[in-house]
RNA sequence: GCAGGAGUGGCGGAAUUGGCAGACGCGCAGGCUUCAGGUGCCUGUGACCGCAAGGCCGUGUGGGUUCAAGUCCCAUCUCCUGCACCA
């Protein structure tokens, strides 16, 4: 009996027997692969298409794992603390626990429309307290370890989130949340050592299977360098300023030195003639914006009145200040080279400071020097002693020389800070610390940990650079569990990102209330394998989880100090004209109607087939009634075979080989889009057929069974089985079977197709070029043959003249 | 400015890494089915010339290597992403 393809009955169907028999279970034998989708936060939007496509990859890979004998930990949880939870609830006026939970509700239905093979069981979200007792279980270790300290400095502030920010979350100078331009705001912050694991994170990237891009992005942001740090006395004054280099090579050079206006020695500089015009520049670089200091590269600053001595031959060099040096990083003090470094060249021209050459270049001093030097190759000049040394070589034996001498040491230095931990906002998870008049910072007793947030009224941001947490007395005056005297609660809560740092530790134990994670568990289930999400996360979330992860291997809690082995960053969908998909603009492309209207499975396979998984692709609803015809096709071609009994032929043999290998080795390398292609290929191919056996339609549906699941399940039990199709092995190709014995093969002459030869794929260049010379008989004609060139079963080319 | 990626029909995109460019799909055109629209099915579809056979051009642009180049080399333009005073 022939049926028509319904995906509607067809999906639901398979939804309900998947519900009470999922195909993926633990069995204890099986080895296990764990396949992680990036959690999202529960937006109030609900999904588009765009996230729709990451979690049908990490599906369409996990089941492939499944069938390739695996138990399959494939969990789904929800990032729901954080800023954009809390001011979509400001938004809509409710608490942020209650529109939370709405949320998720709404998009675990939408997410359950994917039918992918989650976990529900396994199910976490970061607000629940039974999950964020771990996360400040951790922050607990991080305190005792001197890892979480407490400082007062000038930090990123976002005015429209009204929250400090961590550098990682500021682009070009503006807020990563909403787009504001931050400032910079003096507060007590609770600050994560990430630079003690500077590195370790640095290094450890090596072992990692993931984008080159990603890596590159955290190697910039760790940002290791080597040099010096030399000491230069200042003239008439019982005092030096250390500076960091990385040039020590070029210390001949140094004509003058600059300070940040920050530096702490920067105002004590000046003298009577200076000090109005030091004290205004301090007062000005203070003032200038982060934006401004970014937009404006044009080199100001001021003369200190100063001196300092180069330590290398003793002259009497100027000390300026100048914005252009960072207060920050190094010493925030260095000196200037303007010989050979383009910022420093630039300032001396501005202020008229003398350049002196100490590495010749092609071999001799520079007239009229137009641009700096910067290379570290050429022989040194105009350097004492140093004179005649390679500067390649001096760059590296300089630090050491240094120390030999008392003037400096070697030294390594990162462009990472500390992580601020911080946020002066509601919804997260409340920092586990007591203040105590008397015994100063006291850790909330671990037995009384989740420390839970206060119900509150009102909640919003306060702005003032205080918690509204603060003004709960209530949960703020506490005791002290040290000394039992009055004390008050820490009122910032942890940032966004605290929960992601480590959730995905937590699917394969959830329950564990004794642990963060069992022993037994870590080490059965983990680390993650594979790893699939946006790339927007590159330096965020993924850095901040392999520092966490690395802590927590150092105190034991796991066996492994890589989360992530793989990691896959699929593109973005986008909108018309690459539009990112948003509802201001209006563009944004729901899969619900195409569940509805085309099903499932349909809108699974076009997701992968809008383009490769790794690109942005712009989505456009009119492709899918492709994918959709196909599945109809492919439904029909096995109604019109599955009771013909057609018998097996070499050439369905060899096709279906074909089919296999196409199939697996276009999946293999992750090129899903083409994998979809090789589908609708050989559906086409199969129609023109007199018949298909059954041999065939069954490794057809398996093959497609990862990516359609619903028409493949359904096609498995029209075909006359009882079992699951999940419980199919993975088919195998044989590359024998599945080779051509001939193939049409190209003719050139002179480089250009003139016609085609069926030949044997082996067969030798006698034969193919005397079959060759026949097709291409009139082109050849009178002409002498000068070269004949056979590359077997690719091409024929006969050169002319 | 520096680093990385990309540029292929009307559109999304293929091309086993130097071997028949344009697979597969969308769209479009013609035909069949239909009272009609839609669906479905069949055929065609890079540009130009030609009734046709066929010719000729063609992977951002200009050069080069090679029997053969989307693929390799040199130069150049455009777009995207990341970094951007880190001494």
């Amino acid at each position: 009996m022939k049926k028509p393809y319904n995906h509607n009955v067809i999906e639901e169907k398979w939804t309900k027997e998947w519900e009470e028999h999922p195909v993926n279970v633990d069995d204890g034998k099986k080895p296990k692969y764990y396949c992680l989708d990036m959690f999202p936060y529960p937006s109030g939007n609900g999904l588009h298409v765009g996230h729709w496509r990451g979690y049908v990859i990490s599906d369409v890979w996990s089941r492939y794992k499944l069938m390739n004998g695996h138990y399959v930990i494939h969990p789904m949880g929800w990032d729901a603390f954080g800023l954009p939870a809390e001011n979509y609830a400001i938004k809509t006026g409710k608490q942020p626990a209650e529109s939370t939970a709405e949320n998720v509700a709404n998009i675990k239905k939408q997410i359950k429309q994917i039918a992918a093979i989650y976990d529900w069981d396994m199910e976490l979200n970061t607000t629940d307290p039974k999950f964020f007792k771990w996360t400040q279980w951790i922050f607990e270790k991080l305190y005792e370890k001197g890892l979480a300290y407490e400082k007062e400095m000038p930090i990123n502030w976002c005015p429209s989130c009204k929250t400090g920010l961590a550098n990682e979350e500021v682009v070009d100078g503006k807020c990563e949340r909403c787009g504001a331009d931050v400032t910079k705001k003096d507060l007590k912050q609770w600050m994560l050592k990430i630079t003690a694991y500077a590195d370790r994170l640095l290094d450890d990237l090596d072992k990692l299977d993931w984008p080159e891009k990603v890596k590159k992005m955290q190697t910039e942001w760790i940002g290791r360098s080597y040099g010096a740090e030399v000491d230069f006395p200042v003239d008439g004054r019982n005092e030096k300023i250390t500076v960091y280099t990385t040039r020590p090579d070029t210390l001949y050079g140094a004509t003058f030195m600059v300070l940040a206006p920050e530096h702490e020695l920067a105002a004590s500089l000046a003298t009577d003639e200076t000090r109005k015009a030091v004290d205004d520049y301090i007062t000005y670089a203070a003032n200038k914006s982060n934006v401004d200091r970014l937009q404006n590269k044009e080199k100001t600053g001021v003369f200190t009145g100063s001196y300092a001595i180069n330590p290398m031959n003793n002259e009497k060099i100027p000390i300026w200040l100048s914005d252009y040096v960072l207060a920050d990083y190094g010493t925030g003090a260095i000196m200037c080279v303007p010989a050979h470094d383009d910022r420093d060249f630039e300032f001396a021209k501005e202020f008229d400071i003398p350049i002196t050459q100490v590495i010749a270049k092609d071999g001799k001093e520079i007239e009229n020097m137009t641009e700096a030097y910067t290379e570290a190759s050429g022989t040194m000049i105009n350097s004492g002693e140093w004179n005649g040394m390679e500067s390649a070589v001096l760059k590296k034996e300089a630090p050491h020389m240094v120390e030999k001498k008392g003037i400096g040491h070697a030294k390594k230095n990162f462009k990472i800070r500390d992580w601020v931990f911080s946020r002066q906002r509601y919804w997260g998870e409340p920092i586990p610390i007591i203040h105590c008049p008397k015994c100063g910072e006291v850790l909330v007793p671990e037995e009384e940990l989740p420390l839970k947030l206060p119900e509150v009224e009102h909640y919003e941001p306060t702005g003032t650079g205080e918690s509204p947490l603060a003004a709960i007395d209530s949960w703020v005056n506490c005791k002290c569990p040290k000394c039992g005297g009055d004390a008050k609660r820490e009122t910032n809560t942890m940032p966004q990102w605290a929960g992601s740092s480590w959730y995905f530790l937590r699917y394969v134990d959830v329950n564990n209330d004794k642990e963060l994670v069992s022993k037994e568990k870590a080490d059965k289930y983990l680390p993650v394998d594979m790893y699939i999400g946006g790339v927007e996360h590159a330096v965020l979330h993924l850095l901040y989880s392999r520092f966490w992860t690395k802590f927590l291997y150092d105190i034991g809690v796991i066996g492994f100090d890589e989360p992530f082995h793989k990691l896959f960053n699929q593109g973005m969908i986008t909108g018309k004209n690459g539009i990112k998909m948003s509802k201001s603009k209006g563009n944004v492309v729901s899969p619900d109607d195409l569940v509805r209207d085309y099903g499932c499975d349909s809108l699974r396979m076009y997701e992968l087939f809008v383009g490769p998984p790794e690109l942005d692709s712009e989505w456009d609803d009119r492709g899918i009634d492709g994918v959709y015809r196909f599945l109809s096709k492919f439904w029909n071609l096995v109604q019109e075979n599955k009771d013909k009994g057609v018998a097996e032929t070499p050439e369905l043999v060899k096709i279906r080989h074909q089919l296999v290998d196409t199939i697996s080795s276009r999946l293999e390398a992750f090129s899903l889009n083409t994998v979809v292609s090789g589908f609708m290929e050989f559906n086409n191919k199969l129609s023109k057929l007199d018949g298909v056996d059954k041999a065939t339609l069954e490794t057809y549906a398996t093959l497609l069974a990862p990516f359609a699941p619903h028409i493949a399940a359904e096609v498995w039990e029209e075909l006359g089985h009882d079992t699951s199709i999940f419980d199919e092995k993975w088919p195998v190709a044989d590359k024998s079977k599945a080779a051509d014995d001939t193939r049409e093969i190209g003719v050139q002459v002179n480089g250009k197709v003139r016609g085609t030869v069926e030949i044997a794929v082996d067969a030798d260049k006698d034969t193919a070029l005397a079959a060759a010379k026949e097709a291409v008989a009139d082109k050849i004609e009178g002409k002498s043959i000068v070269k004949e060139i056979y590359v077997p079963g690719k091409i024929i080319n006969i050169v002319v003249k």
